[in-house]
DNA sequence: GTAGTCATGTAAGACGTTACATGATTCT
DNA sequence: AGAATCATGTAACGTCTTACATGACTAC
């Protein structure tokens, strides 16, 4: 359900086609939903019969028609309840922290090797991130605590990279000492 | 696809039921999997028919017979390249972030009372997987490095929790003297 | 002429959660 | 009497991803 309200908010920052959203979702980072048509069409198709948003066709000339989305008063509204209401902590689920639970099975410098594409896989993504934040976000500035609110919330993700990053040389500097 | 080896790793330590491997699920935070019926049994049915688990029926006297599940030399086999395979970063997906990002409509007041219910949840959930480590977490200790890993797994979670944690004490902190 | 962008949508399937169903036994 | 534990499983539904389908236009 949040992509319902991941929608919605882009909804009532300016109005969207479907795919205007999917490059939304496709290259920002919190954002992020695979750049799923499926889910994005249907989405909007249900927020319409919900009444939370409406539609225009926009014809154009040697281009295929598209449908603009807009919020409606209901769509604002529901958002308001939505963005209030009870906040639940992160999943905390990582594929590889199964990978690790598991690995006593492999020597040393398995596990290093494991480490070391691990770490590579953080410190891409980071780059990515913040290559992503330096050519400038498409963002809302409404006003200058919005601005600050994005900017946190782009830190926030900066610093799970880096507190992760963190861990991993940890455990490669313990690890490279390792005796027994 | 990870439940899959996460059964298939708790084999490799020791031989559980579908029932018993239900109840590592729910209190365990790294294998969280909301002590889920269905995946569970289904997935130990899929692994017996691709040969990587047996099982034994134990008959008991005035209790339901149980179904015994062991890993095979193909399951260990299965297991071990799984562990080898290229790690993938974590999810960042998170519904709070979303919530965020859409809460320039609240007033300051809301917006700090939405803070602080994020870090109440926050600490519980933290205190909650401290507990589950005071009291001593059912883990194989075949060898210290494993012991090792487990702790360092534990460890990624408690930093994960803390690093939130920090980020919304900052957050709290600029927006109760915030001017505009 | 091949690939990419604009723009819509559908099909199929993997993954996850909640809730239902059964039935004996044990604890309070 | 009522709830919890032991132990198996299924049904229904929601979420998410990958891939397919169409068709005109544009840039190299």
């Amino acid at each position: 359900m949040a992509i319902k309200y991941a929608i919605l908010g882009l909804l009532s920052w300016q109005p969207f086609t479907g795919y205007d959203l999917k490059k939304v979702f496709m290259d920002s980072t919190v954002f992020y939903w695979s750049g799923n048509n499926n889910q994005i069409y249907r989405t909007l198709v249900q927020l319409h019969n919900e009444g939370l948003v409406t539609n225009e066709i926009h014809y154009q000339k040697s281009l295929p028609a598209k449908k603009v989305y807009s919020i409606t008063g209901e769509g604002t509204k529901a958002l308001q309840a939505w963005v209030s209401a009870n906040p639940e902590p992160p999943e905390l689920r990582n594929k590889f922290l199964i990978q690790l639970a598991w690995a006593d099975q492999l020597s040393n410098e398995e596990i290093n090797t494991l480490l070391e594409r691990y770490e590579e896989e953080l410190k891409l993504r980071l780059l990515m991130h913040k290559e992503k934040e330096r050519r400038g976000r498409a963002a809302p500035r409404r006003t200058p605590r919005e601005e600050y609110l994005w900017n946190m919330i782009s830190e926030n993700i900066s610093a799970k990279f880096e507190s992760e990053l963190n861990w991993v040389g940890q455990l490669k500097h313990d690890l490279s000492n390792w005796k027994d």
